[in-house]
DNA sequence: CGGAAATCTGACCAATCGATCAAGATTTTT
DNA sequence: AAAAATCTTGATCGATTGGTCAGATTTCCG
């Protein structure tokens, strides 16, 4: 289905009331799918509860969104463009102990402010990303290839440690992601509904200390 | 539901060929069911297709458990069974090196060994474990402060480097179980069908060598 | 052997699902 | 103001689901 396959997108008015208005019931729509995929993934959410949450009739979202598959791809979608500029700061030139602490820091961080999007996507990965295409294999390993290659560059260097760079990206992204996809297990744990900013930034620094030193590098004093 | 209340088991045989062959039809049929939520859910598991991987009539299935949540319950206990003694030698006595070199070792090849289960749990608790009832905030909130009691007093005996106990914990959790949980991102993004037991045993090194290194010890140099 | 208990199974059911449709309401264009 | 385009909605459909049930079959044991 092309991009701008639907009524109204095209017709002739230079974005006046009707696109705001319907960019405004999109994204309504967009926010009940992704609360409701990401408590019940794509098998177990319902159209009917996703348009109960935005609060229109369920043939109306059907007029919106085509099918659920559409529905969930621009969803997933979203999330993944949220997440392509977190390691902008990885580069060659970089500190290695400024750009992982920073890099660290910012998905905590979005763990914090975006829980859900993260746990839609984790539980597309847990079933084996039957959705994703070939995003994985393709447009993430080019991405996760480039930032492997810089941090080779820093060990090469002798800026750091010699690690696996790619097992390195995986351990930092499991345990930042994990305050995110498994929310409900610490807060169980810890016996507290939910963690405060404070916590989490007492969180970052923890896992910047662990993984720097365990790269041999010094945790800066400020991120 | 009571545990034995199944037909056939109280029988008044002494563990004849009947029980035998209950068991196994069981395991058959668990087994089945572990791998059809690890792939779909419990919502996108079906029993229809359960009972075709155990390879029974779905009616027999039902003849053997009630339903599918007694079903998924008994997966769900199966796996924490399987998990409660995995982090046997973090004892206050050890050697916190040697001690969390082997927990981190062990959870690898068990990621390795028995991914669907592991994905089974994740899947549940991502979504909010609806079905673990009060076991994460009693049993496995026990199990945590005790772990942490025992971290705790290797700081206090100057053996290793401050850090919180159970924050440590969940990085271990979620840097070994990333390479169960997350299978299907990380074969990609290699752009291998899976790794091998060796590869499993770089990564078990490098988590390792990574995580005590950050904990201001030195990694043993066998595990 | 013979009957009781346990096991197995095809057929079936009520509920729910994603999706469709026709018809009406509203807004924009001419 | 008429026509066209867009939006909204209740009703409904075919497909699938978890679970049931009556009856056939097998196993067990005195």
């Amino acid at each position: 289905m092309a991009v701008n396959d639907q009524p109204g997108v095209d017709a002739g008015n230079g974005g006046g009331v009707r696109q705001r208005s319907r960019a405004s019931i999109e994204r309504r729509i967009l926010e009940a799918a992704e609360s409701v995929f990401a408590e019940a993934g794509f098998n177990g959410a319902t159209t009917a509860e996703i348009a109960r949450r935005a609060a229109i009739p369920k043939a109306n979202l059907h007029y919106y969104f085509n099918t659920k598959e559409e529905l969930y791809q621009q969803v997933l979608t979203g999330i993944i463009n949220t997440w392509l500029h977190t390691a902008d700061e990885i580069t060659p030139d970089a500190d290695p102990a400024h750009a992982l602490a920073h890099y660290i820091s910012a998905k905590i961080e979005l763990a914090r402010e975006q829980p859900i999007p993260s746990r839609v996507f984790a539980n597309e990965i847990i079933h084996g990303a039957p959705h994703l295409g070939s995003y994985l294999s393709t447009e993430l390993r080019d991405w996760v290839d480039s930032k492997a290659k810089v941090i080779r560059s820093w060990i090469a260097a002798g800026k750091m440690r010699e690690v696996d760079p790619k097992h390195l990206l995986f351990m930092i992204w499991a345990s930042t992601q994990t305050y995110a996809d498994f929310a409900s297990q610490i807060s169980a744990v810890l016996g507290k509904e939910q963690l405060t900013p404070q916590e989490y930034k007492t969180v970052a620094r923890q896992v910047s200390e662990i993984i720097l030193r365990g790269c041999g590098l010094t945790p800066p004093a400020q991120i």
